[in-house]
DNA sequence: GTGGTCTAGACCACC
DNA sequence: GTGGTCTAGACCACG
């Protein structure tokens, strides 16, 4: 069964694209592979605090990338070859990288600067 | 005078809000010095390509910030003190820095595998 | 016992609705008299290929409006008197000619072209 | 402007689909013809007595199909060639027909009752 | 119990 | 003012 308590919610960002965010970085990471179950929509829906229908939305867009596999009255299974998760851990690496690289080179941050900042916080999230 | 050269408007977010972050890396960068002088509704909407009220809506944001200094019928200029652009420069770099680190984890990468791929990124870009 | 052959399920309207309108349209043309027997749940379900939940909401349906006779662990009876099938008859009648004569007339179709058309369709269906 | 006061909303049914099929006959009959503008989202749903969400829904239908061409902030308007006209003509009146043919042969009705019964209704609806 | 759909209301970007 | 999107709640068919 696929655990959503890592998942924290941020407002101003479309919540179904934060729930599709969250099961790819998972699958991508490993977390999710293929075959894992998911809750159905009432409990997750209820595990965070949305409409199920939002769930849904979030289902029907990870079901057409084909990374879920859901069947009427059925429960619904991540699908996830390996070849896929390699694609997938890429694609987001690179944008979120290159989203953060563009906002430091904004700001006027060195290279330097950039990786001192990444370092210590990586550190000082480890020890919390 | 301002210049809004080097943005780039990303699909799917709130262009007000682009705008505003916009500056305001502007701002912790030094490119943007209090007492700057913004171009005109008139002027940026029509070089950004967006419709005015949406350049309206940035700016008030800005002015309720306190960062943005504009009176009926004259220009608008920065108003940004030294304290407020180190506190700006800090809240952004951690809160980019904080979003980096948080995707990283999740998606099970290396602090030392992070750290190369955004030196690698940085060096890619600065080729071009 | 109640023959179900011509029931031709379509999609996108409920079918206890298309269950229910079936059993009517059989009492309106004769075909399902009173005291005719229905095929239990369990039979229905599997030659409609439809869940029983659905044939049992169809059923609970028809009993409400007097037209089933059905007893806990016994077999359900069609039940219908003249007077009721003559009324089903005029109002099933009645509403499937005042759609098509509405949709002709709102598509512009003269009185003599919606005959034309109706009889000719008749005929062809009866070569079938 | 297309006008929408013939349309006689039907519980049971999808609004949305009614909608999209009152447009369609419009087109059929002539009555809606290229270039014509559509009500507003806003004046559509209070007319209707809809949600403007549904309003939407069907419209976004239509679009989808080549039949309606709306763009942000401007009005909408219909999109119809004369080859599309005749087609949709020849659709619509198929189905209507079929659909009554069959529920008819169902209810045990001959081809000249049925005929009677359109006719009859036909005129009794002329003299209202 | 499951997933899927329809209607509803609020918000956003744009003219 | 316009069209477009997101979230919400109720309902349906199904296993």
């Amino acid at each position: 069964m696929i655990s959503f308590e890592g998942l924290i919610l941020t407002a101003g960002v479309p919540i179904y694209q934060q729930i599709v965010l969250y099961v790819k970085r998972g699958m991508a990471a490993g977390t999710i592979v293929d075959g894992d179950e998911l809750p159905s929509r009432r409990v997750l829906s209820a595990l965070l605090g949305v409409n199920p229908n939002t769930i849904q939305k979030a289902c029907r867009i990870l079901e057409e990338e084909g990374l879920l596999c859901s069947h009427a009255g059925a429960k619904s299974y991540a699908s996830v070859s390996p070849r896929q998760m390699e694609q997938i851990r890429r694609q987001l690496l690179q944008a979120d990288a290159r989203t953060l690289v563009e906002a430091m080179k904004q700001m006027g941050v060195t290279r330097e600067e950039a990786v001192t900042l990444i370092t210590d916080l990586w550190k000082g999230e480890e020890e919390v």
